[in-house]
DNA sequence: GTAGGGTTAG
């Protein structure tokens, strides 16, 4: 239909060529995608159209510019190109900008570079397309090129082209030269520009100077939705997901409704947090406000729901969703592996291959995990190489950590050992790892001390690494050199970071660290400890110092253990909570081995259900048993 | 011609 009308148009109108042709091409194809179908004003826009042209000087730039505008291939862009340099029109400025922008729209930035090196004249938008283009394409150094020639040409610096070289840093994580921009903003007086603001705040926020990026945003003159959503993501991406919620609640104050962007920055928060209190609060606000969430709304309510511990209300957000697409499907598999529902994940996997939706590399991921964190180790190898052999998706190292770890849990060390030396990519901090912490696990001192070489090859500064060699020595004893490694740690100034545990109760966070005394009912809560370790004694509690990581004595151990922050935030939990209601608590590490052990006595002996959310995992302990399967 | 959104190993 499409082909025939053209073939017609042509006929009548034979001048018709380049340029006007793409411009009519693209307009009877818009008519088409509109879905008109009535003939008779499909002949009536095509015979205005022709008459348009034909009235029209073909040397009019305008009609250059609205052809540009319409066309869909670069090809055609390339064609209108020599057209003008046939009817000499490349002088034309605002026709040139335009081409420029094309070509920057259709990624060939060669192009586009070309036309712009040979500009006999530039206005600010030509350079802020080039250095937008530049900026979008991740092209850093030729962005920043581009833009010192800018700030030397001594043209005019309009606000149009600093947003996006401050993206560029930002994405660099390039503080230096963000710093920079940010003077030249001052010295050309845009600094209070919304655009370069919003950029700046966005830019300190995400090279970790949060301190900065506050004090911007609060000097704002205006701050709009966007505004106000940077900030609000900024703080939950330095750690401060709690500030975030206090900011979306101010932002509601001043009037402003949250749009979908907004509700999934705050939904993200939420995750972090873990709070399900507030879970449940966004949720109604989302479902007052739309009838269901689009995709990726709908994707951080499912990862919300699950990091707060709701594995069945992420399912029943996914299962409401009315479309998914392959994140939403891995966010759920995601969920699944770290609830410790191995066998959910894999029937979930299956159902997404019927479903025709095409598996990724963090669908792998995410299944090999669950299978690791449930033991699944001959699901996980068949995963491992259905991922090779049917979908053609080469394993990067993290596919290879989650396989040494699936292999390391069982104990497989040395097969885990020889996939690492026969891997083909680098391997990384994370793969040796976990081959470490599976040597821990099983007392592979020898293997351990190979693993930590090799970390400390590739990372002398990480604590931890130092940390887990020091605990594989303590734990077999190997007191001499728990204390040669202390000496080093101590002239590095490396540091354990201390564990602290959040427990939920009357709406809000109580936080615990070891043998934490700053909480008001301290001493009722030491003393509900103390009676409820007699009482676990009584069933069989007997507390293991080997998670004790220091040579001290037994007795200094046992005190040790007693109060960490775990232990105390449970002990707060039972005393504030309900009774019927699950005690939540998240942990900043993992959880050690004796408090695993004292959660499920509790929650055999006070018959609570304890959800734990520690670093890496969730623990839902029932009656004694706990879902990971002791499996950690 | 300029700013904000979802999954991922240890």
């Amino acid at each position: 239909m499409f082909k025939l009308k053209l073939q017609r148009l042509f006929t009548v109108n034979p001048s018709i060529e380049g340029p006007k042709f793409c411009s009519v091409a693209s307009s009877l194809q818009f008519l088409d995608d509109g879905g008109q179908t009535n003939h008779q004003i499909h002949e009536h826009n095509t015979s205005i159209l022709s008459t348009q042209i034909q009235q029209t000087p073909s040397m009019d730039p305008r009609f250059y510019v609205s052809a540009l505008m319409n066309c869909k291939h670069l090809q055609q862009i390339k064609s209108i190109h020599a057209q003008l340099s046939v009817n000499g029109l490349l002088s034309d400025l605002l026709l040139i900008n335009k081409l420029l922008y094309m070509y920057v729209r259709y990624n060939s930035l060669d192009d586009a570079y070309s036309l712009f090196d040979k500009m006999p004249e530039r206005n600010p938008a030509s350079w802020s397309v080039m250095i937008g283009g530049f900026a979008k394409a991740g092209n850093y150094t030729n962005c920043f090129e581009t833009f010192r020639e800018y700030i030397k040409s001594g043209e005019h610096l309009d606000v149009y082209t600093l947003p996006s070289v401050i993206r560029v840093c930002r994405d660099r994580k390039d503080l230096k030269m963000g710093r920079l921009v940010h003077h030249i903003a001052h010295k050309f007086g845009l600094h209070k520009n919304t655009f370069v603001c919003v950029a700046l705040v966005d830019m300190y926020a995400k090279c970790g100077i949060i301190d900065d990026a506050r004090k911007l945003f609060d000097i704002m003159p205006e701050r709009d939705l966007t505004t106000w959503t940077v900030m609000i993501g900024a703080c939950a991406a330095s750690g401060n997901a709690n500030e975030s919620l206090v900011l979306f609640d101010q932002m509601r104050e001043s009037g402003l409704v949250p749009d979908k962007v907004s509700m999934v920055t705050i939904v993200n928060a939420c995750a972090k947090l873990g709070a399900m209190h507030k879970a449940k609060l966004i949720h109604d606000l989302i479902q007052t406000q739309y009838r269901s969430p689009d995709v990726i709304l709908g994707t951080a309510m499912i990862d919300m729901y699950a990091k707060c511990g709701s594995i069945d209300s992420a399912r029943q957000v996914f299962d409401e969703m009315p479309q998914r697409n392959v994140i939403t499907w891995s966010t759920m598999i995601s969920a699944y592996g770290y609830h410790g529902q191995g066998q959910k994940a894999l029937e979930l996997f299956l159902i997404m291959c019927k479903n025709r939706i095409a598996p990724n590399k963090i669908t792998f991921l995410s299944l090999l995990y669950a299978c690791s964190h449930s033991g699944l180790v001959k699901d996980g190898l068949q995963i491992f190489s259905q991922m090779q052999d049917e979908y053609f998706i080469k394993p990067d190292v993290k596919h290879y950590t989650c396989m040494v770890d699936l292999l390391g849990r069982a104990g497989r060390i040395n097969e885990a050992f020889t996939m690492i030396k026969n891997m083909k990519v680098e391997k990384d901090e994370g793969l040796w790892s976990a081959f470490l912490a599976a040597c821990r696990v099983y007392n592979q001192v020898e293997m351990a001390q190979k693993a930590a070489e090799s970390l400390l090859e590739i990372n002398p500064h990480n604590p931890s690494h130092c940390i887990m060699l020091s605990n594989i020595y303590a734990k077999a004893a190997k007191w001499d050199d728990v204390a040669k490694i202390r000496v080093q740690m101590n002239g590095k100034n490396v540091k354990k970071t201390p564990g602290l545990t959040w427990v939920e109760a009357h709406n809000t966070f109580y936080k615990f660290s070891s043998g934490d005394r700053t909480h008001c009912e301290s001493n009722a809560i030491y003393e509900k400890l103390e009676g409820l370790i007699g009482k676990l004694k009584v069933n069989g509690y007997v507390p293991d110092t080997d998670f004790v990581l220091h040579d001290v004595s037994e007795e200094v151990k046992l005190g040790n253990l007693y109060a960490h922050s775990e232990k105390l935030a449970i002990a707060y939990g039972l005393m504030s909570v309900p009774e019927g209601n699950p005690i939540r608590v998240t942990k900043n590490l993992r959880v050690c081995g004796d408090c695993h052990t004292f959660i499920k006595v509790v929650s055999l002996v006070e018959g609570r259900e304890i959800i734990v959310r520690d670093a890496k995992r969730f623990h839902h302990v029932r009656e004694g048993v706990c879902s990971c399967g002791d499996y950690w």
